[in-house]
RNA sequence: GCGCCCGUAGCUCAGCUGGAUAGAGCAAUGGCCUUCUAAGCCAUGGGUCGCAGGUUCGAAUCCUGCCGGGCGCGCCA
């Protein structure tokens, strides 16, 4: 259960019989210190004064009026008009107790399970993915997962960068590779697509031959020539390939299935533009078609003009978006619609969307969000860069991950099985990477360092799984199954009250991460939980032989269910966990 | 020029949409292992929340103006 939710509908109802009006909200909030309880509302003070009422003697009636004498040992009005709960440790073990058996801990399924279209990773065809792809791909998975827990129909939509002039180059060259070569590239795989692009470029940039072909086949692949389109299919493929097997060594759960790329969206166009120029969003200008925007200015101070469709008949990516956003709530009948894309691109979907918005394409009920990011920065607070200068493939990130890893595990001398090994290098290294991204608010740029990431202090993924390994640990020591647990949950000591009240906050935290698509809430979280469990686990014995068989078993359940949680909170985000390290 | 984002401890980051004495982790110092993994726990020090105004019971958070950093504003994507 939320309950946080829980106290906010009971302190709003009370609020409103106190006389403040219907949907007051009652700001109830995690409290910040012990000594003002374990939860506090905040939303009194505001309403009190808009009503001219005395905000402590309100916050007073609204405790008279308020029944939680199930729930609550005290309530307390304090300072200016808050209100402070401190919750009944038996009505916290009652509570908690309902899920000792509950696979889901207590995280219900959403009642209105929503249509959602996750927007993510976007590689380039014929491009390796680099660090640029890396926080799209690893925070909207990480949302698409959690959505997905709560029981909503998750769309991934893999944007891929399949169209474009650049074309009529990549195919040019590979056509004379496989001349020289007498081999099909796809039997050998593009091996360096990133060499294979720059080559490509030269020769179109020095060899007026080769780009004249380049622009004839642009020409041909844009009016559906065979022999183009099959050489064009042959470049995404091997591409994709590629990026597919790097979604599993990342651990991020794209498919094939979900790439929707810009061609996609082609054969909407022509119809898409006659559309708005008859809803007379579009009109003809200088032979080009264009949207004037007054909401949106220029350089120049004037009403911006988009243009969606150029004098030669060709469209732009923004004609591509639109059509995008059109296709996910009419075909796709997304209720909701989440990019995880670079914070640039804002002002340009905006514009796409606004111009969908007036055509009727996205109803007002349909959410469209950009969720921005900032860029992945070296140390020295430049863009993340090789020494060479160059961008920063995700291959060689991750291979370099794991090698730190690898390193770092030896370094231990633990006594772990070279299979053992093998499973912590592999969740260690991607979890490393993943969870250092996730573990930030995507907003802000943010710094990306090996050693504090692959450290197991802090808020760091190898805390967050030794943790796991810790209490995996204890049920070893036992010898019984954290499944078949017997007994009953009983809290005594503040270390077992202060980890149950954690374990019950799951929900609340879930329910934020999916509002706000903010993983890093749920990181934060899985840290409190961790650090409740470690100052649990210091205090607390559970299979030594001078603790009392009941205690022990309740202690069992603690420990079981924080298990679970991790679990689950680690898998939401895409992390694997190990039992050994 | 117009627009968007960012500025919090020496460093890396939180701060739940306006709440109580701004919190964590690194780094520094000191303590805790014959008992469930010390890859851990506990304690101490460390801040003009970029600056200046404003809004109000109350501002890191909202409004205005500066300063500093990043990024957009193509018949490219």
């Amino acid at each position: 259960m939320n309950l946080l939710a829980f106290l906010e509908q009971k302190v709003t109802a009370a609020l409103v019989a106190a006389g403040a009006p219907d949907g007051t909200p009652a700001l109830v909030r995690v409290s910040g210190h012990a000594r003002h309880g374990d939860y506090q509302a905040n939303g009194v003070m505001s309403v009190a004064r808009s009503l001219g009422k005395n905000p402590r003697e309100m916050a007073q009636r609204v405790t008279e009026l308020l029944d939680l004498s199930d729930v609550v040992e005290k309530t307390e009005v304090a300072g200016p008009g808050f209100i402070n709960f401190f919750l009944k440790t038996q009505w916290l073990t009652q509570q908690l107790g309902q899920y000792i058996h509950d696979d889901r801990l207590g995280v219900p399924l959403v009642d209105k399970k929503q249509t959602v279209v996750v927007d993510l990773s976007s590689p380039n065809v014929a491009k390796e993915m680099h660090v640029a792809h890396l926080r799209s791909t690893v925070i909207g998975d990480a949302v698409a997962r959690t959505l997905e827990f709560l029981g909503h129909k998750v769309i991934r939509a893999n944007h891929i960068g399949d169209w474009g002039t650049q074309f009529g180059m990549l195919i040019a060259r590979m056509e004379d590779l496989e001349a020289e070569q007498q081999v099909d590239v796809m039997d050998v795989g593009l091996a360096n697509l990133e060499e294979f692009y720059r080559q490509a470029k030269q020769e179109y940039d020095s060899d007026p031959a080769f780009s004249e072909r380049a622009r004839d086949y642009v020409v041909k692949l844009q009016g559906g020539d065979d022999w183009c389109r099959e050489q064009w299919q042959k470049l995404v493929q091997v591409t994709m390939k590629q990026n597919l097997h790097l979604y599993e060594r990342l651990n991020v759960k794209i498919t094939d299935k979900d790439t929707m790329g810009e061609s996609m969206y082609n054969p909407m166009l022509p119809s898409l533009v006659a559309d708005l120029k008859r809803k007379k969003l579009a009109v003809e200008d200088q032979g080009a078609v264009v949207v004037h925007l007054d909401e949106f200015r220029n350089k120049d101070g004037d009403p911006m003009g988009v243009i969606v469709q150029k004098r030669d008949g060709g469209f732009l990516y923004t004609t591509t978006d639109i059509a995008c956003a059109r296709y996910r709530v009419e075909s796709l009948e997304a209720d909701r619609v989440l990019y995880y894309v670079d914070a640039r691109q804002s002002d340009h979907l905006k514009q796409a969307w606004f111009i969908a918005r007036k055509a009727g394409y996205i109803p007002a009920q349909v959410s469209f969000e950009h969720h921005t990011f900032g860029m992945m920065l070296g140390q020295d607070n430049r863009p993340f860069r090789t020494r060479a200068g160059g961008v920063v493939k995700l291959a060689a990130l991750l291979d370099e991950a794991r090698s730190r890893a690898t390193e770092l595990v030896r370094s231990r001398d633990g006594d772990l099985s070279e299979q053992r090994e093998e499973e912590l290098v592999r969740a260690l290294s991607t979890g490393a990477i993943k969870y250092a991204d996730l573990s930030k608010n995507r907003t802000s740029d943010y710094v990306f360092d090996w050693d504090s990431m692959l450290s197991f202090e802090g808020n760091t993924a190898p805390y967050m799984m030794y943790a796991f390994t810790r209490v995996q640990s204890i049920f070893r020591k036992a010898g019984v199954d954290a499944n078949g647990l017997s007994g009953a949950l009983n809290l005594t000591e503040p270390e077992e009250r202060g980890l149950a009240i954690c374990l019950l906050r799951m929900t609340e935290v879930l329910d934020t991460v999916a509002r706000d698509g903010t993983p890093h809430f749920l990181c934060g979280w899985l840290f409190d939980l961790a650090g409740c469990f470690m100052k649990f686990y210091e205090s607390c014995p559970v299979t030594q032989s001078q603790v009392d068989p009941e205690v022990r078993q309740s202690r069992l359940h603690l420990c079981a269910m924080t298990a679970r949680a991790l679990r689950l909170g680690l898998e939401c985000l895409g992390m694997d966990v190990v039992e050994y390290m």
